[in-house]
DNA sequence: AGAAAAAAGTATGTGCAGATACTATATTCG
DNA sequence: CGAATATAGTATCTGCACATACTTTTTTCT
């Protein structure tokens, strides 16, 4: 085994957060698993916005969950295949499609969510709870911005 | 245009920490293209990681930057297709690669440096100097546990 | 009304990122 | 020594994530 390996950039902010990105995904995917469940982090974020916006079209999923339409497309393809989620053209908009949570993914979201509640305080290990708090204060502040 | 719309996830860490690297990663894209380069962050922070451990091969570069062998070998490829790395089988074992930074690519680390250390700060926009000294010693405790 | 601009969705292409499986080579251990 | 095990690299597969380009429909602005 090569010995522990030094890098210059990995104290920049960059790729610190690349670092908990990649964390934050292992941690989800691993606590999901456990529980059963076989949910991205980016699926349950679209069933929850979904959840709270009743009849929300997909350029406005994108907007809710930040990101492009094209992402989101695809997110949406792969609610539908299994069936939590159904999609069809809106009557007020040809363009647009209409998603809905079956009550398949309404019972998903309901039984994931105290899972991935539990598991949100193992994304930033050894943090007290005084750091923990500030850092998603910080987190929100810059995220804000945009 | 959608009203903004509110997501209950949206403030949990790990949707937070999704968006800080999406944003990372777009004013890397930005501010790099911006001064003529074409690099992604994986590729940048992987020749740093070559330039100050010469000889090492794709499982100890994958470690380095805390990435899988299968993601090190394919940016391992794309560098070596951009004539920045050269790869050859070691002589020490026959299973492994090492890598090296060619002329060019040490070059083009040097002259991307500046760019890429001016852009982090601009990474979490909205803090103030402090809380941007703070967030990377709570991200760098967070990430150190690990 | 009619042209121009904008928006919704899709398709394609590139690049991470991890999981799994496979080959070739090394190392370890009985 | 020789079998079991571990490791390095690659290939394949799924799933983001964004850019660009294209079609269809809607809105805006003469």
């Amino acid at each position: 085994m090569t010995d522990t390996i030094k890098t210059r950039s990995a104290r920049l902010p960059g790729h610190l957060i690349r670092r908990l990105h990649q964390l934050s995904t292992r941690v989800f995917s691993d606590r999901v698993k456990a529980a059963g469940f076989d949910l991205t982090p980016i699926q349950y974020v679209a069933l929850d916005a979904l959840s709270e916006n009743e009849g929300i079209d997909q350029a406005g999923l994108a907007q809710a969950i930040a990101k492009d339409r094209a992402t989101t497309g695809a997110v949406a393809d792969r609610l539908e295949q299994k069936g939590l989620v159904t999609r069809q053209v809106s009557t007020r908009d040809k363009r647009a499609r209409t998603l809905a949570l079956t009550p398949a993914g309404r019972a998903m979201l309901i039984a994931m969510t105290p899972v991935v509640e539990a598991l949100q305080s193992e994304i930033l290990p050894g943090l007290t709870d005084k750091e923990y708090a500030l850092f998603i204060a910080l987190a929100e502040k810059a995220t804000r911005t945009e």
